[in-house]
DNA sequence: ATCAAATTTCAGAAAATACTGAAAATTCGG
DNA sequence: CCGAATTTTCAGTATTTTCTGAAATTTGAT
């Protein structure tokens, strides 16, 4: 490992917890991600000095948050693994699978308290604050859900507008100015 | 605390270490939020059966993330607290503070590194895929910055139309044919 | 200033998580 | 099929994180 990469994924290592993966995933991530090509499992449990068995779970891991991908060169059993490198595929993957895990387990515990009569003027007031929670949580996933759909271009530009968007939002409601809301 | 209350406190529990927090603060979190009254240190322990002592540190790290405020009541020297209940402001507070702590860290450190003179064709492939992040998490980084000035009515008005956004895009394009990208 | 109430700190215990090595299972060329 | 190469599993160990209780500190009413 140069010294740039291996700066690179020391970081991805410290910072792995913060991100809900661990030290060991963080780093083969890294080192994946700024390989010019694929690696197998025996190069990169060598190169970060993990033991082989701990690598096999960390690229289950990666592959099930879908950031790395199973590749095999020919003339060759071994398995390798690369990872996109177009930042907005990366984050519209990290996002969706954020909110498949992040955010649907507490939707649908919502959504079943919502069901609930209250038994209590405490339970009631339980009730309207997680209404609004819910409320938020599934905007935020349908917006997602949106968003997804979009090309990376639209997005970009999308965002590089910022704020600028709601000059953008004042002017569509004069246009229409039946529209509500 | 009644059963609606608890299976609302104990989802955050176990959601907690998905959310970069830990089963306890998660709880106190869960419990102050639905609760009718601001709630001294005491009353949490009481209720989630942890240490007193616990209980203080759950409180200072919601401090940190300002997801809880701190109270006083008249005649009573205890300190008591409650959480906002509007969810857009609560959204604002968690996406600024990750930024700060789940951002920012790396794209000082890809700062760097796209300052180094690379030392390989290795280094080179390495350089470009950390430009793409870096450029990326910048980009991200601002339009939050942008839509943290937004209010809370012109975010839900903007996420609400979802998709629909880019057909107004394009007919910006129209109305501004000068405008690039 | 005093002192009791309240909060915080922190060292060590308990619990949870990550990691390893050996053994089992799978895969695929022959 | 056979068997070597490769990957996976898993029980046990190591490490990290969380939690507690006791002691120290801070706070504010008197």
């Amino acid at each position: 490992m140069t010294p740039l990469v291996h700066a690179f994924v020391a970081h991805f290592g410290e910072m792995g917890s913060r991100w809900g993966i661990n030290r060991t995933v963080g780093q083969i991530y890294a080192l994946i991600f700024v390989s010019p090509r694929p690696l197998c499992a025996d190069e990169i449990a060598e190169t970060l000095s993990y033991s082989r068995s701990n690598v096999s779970m960390g690229l289950k891991e990666l592959q099930s948050w879908r950031l790395v991908k199973l590749r095999h060169m020919p003339g060759d059993r071994r398995e390798y693994f690369d990872a996109p490198t177009d930042a907005w595929e990366i984050f519209r993957t990290l996002a969706e699978e954020r909110r498949r895990r992040e955010m649907e387990p507490t939707l649908s515990m919502l959504r079943s308290a919502l069901l609930e009569t209250p038994s209590s003027e405490e339970d009631r007031v339980a009730q309207e604050r997680m209404k609004g929670m819910h409320d938020l949580i599934e905007l935020m996933s349908n917006w997602f859900d949106d968003v997804q759909r979009l090309d990376a271009q639209t997005l970009a530009k999308l965002m590089r507008m910022g704020a600028r968007v709601q000059k953008l939002l004042e002017l569509t409601g004069q246009l229409k100015p039946g529209t509500k809301e």
